[in-house]
DNA sequence: CTAGGTGCTAGACCGAGGTCTAGGTCAACG
DNA sequence: CGTTGACCTAGACCTCGGTCTAGCACCTAG
């Protein structure tokens, strides 16, 4: 019972932020509803606050900075109205994301193809490095075995 | 022609860096191969080592941090015989790629369903706001229209 | 009453990753 | 010849996002 009304340290723990980063976004404006306060001043979160920095984690996990999720809570502050804007914001971090995604494939399609590479290289006792230059055999010659899978122009 | 041998201004533009930042990785040992110098100590970039770097860019967009690419590099640089510890660095590293699309995801997830709930509330002339607690009616209230989405446990 | 645990504020501190500045060298151009 | 532009080094500076400390206020248990 009591679901309403946790301490800093409860939600410390449910959100997995530390009590010093809870106070910190607090400061910073990230909170879209003011924190309760208990008659000796303590914060007290309901749990529609934690939802809200549950959605904050993820927010920062995606990458979007604070202050961007601080103008997201001060619209969902100031009430009804804003729609347009909260909407504008969140799919303008949704474009970041997609982004952000397109980078880690591509950073992963690198990857896989290194892994392959050594795989194959460690398993038939391999001879050649399969990541780097030859050992400088002229001054300006180009052997061929480069970097490897990165296409050149 | 001579596309061995790239001043840093040209680097920077072909590989997103800047010069600066290019001075840095080369200072904080990035560079799988040391780079040359010109008869007045600039420096002379080869292909080989923009593909690296160019790899380097990937690697630092999926989260790699500069550390960890000069371990890679110092195995690259120190030549055959540690493809195993190269393997398992970029193995590593794949699971960081895979855990931060994890997140990615989610996050998308969320989102989506926000823009999808602000959309149909915005066609609709909406009334009440799809992303807030009830304006407090009561102490201890959970209205049950909170930030939604994230599924109560 | 005292100790321990938790909370409070204000503000210092930190690491990562860049970015910029000062002061100098060098080569080419008009 | 002087100027311009690209480059050099060393080192200061900056932002971001936390993290930690000092010094104090509560509350509860022993």
């Amino acid at each position: 019972m009591a679901d309403s009304g946790l301490s800093i340290g409860q939600v410390a723990q449910r959100t997995g932020l530390s009590v010093h980063t809870l106070r910190l976004y607090e400061r910073e404006g990230l909170l879209a509803s003011e924190v309760r306060r208990d008659g000796s001043g303590r914060r007290v979160y309901s749990a529609w606050d934690v939802e809200w920095l549950v959605n904050c984690v993820k927010f920062r996990a995606s990458g979007m900075p604070l202050s961007t999720i601080g103008q997201l809570a001060q619209l969902v502050r100031e009430g009804s109205g804003n729609e347009a804007e909260r909407l504008e914001l969140l799919r303008d971090h949704r474009r970041h994301i997609i982004e952000r995604l397109k980078q880690l494939r591509d950073c992963l399609e690198l990857i896989d193809g290194k892994v392959a590479s050594y795989e194959q290289h460690l398993s038939a006792g391999g001879s050649g490095d399969p990541w780097q230059q030859q050992p400088r055999p002229a001054p300006e010659e180009h052997t061929g075995c480069g970097p490897s899978l990165v296409g050149r122009t």
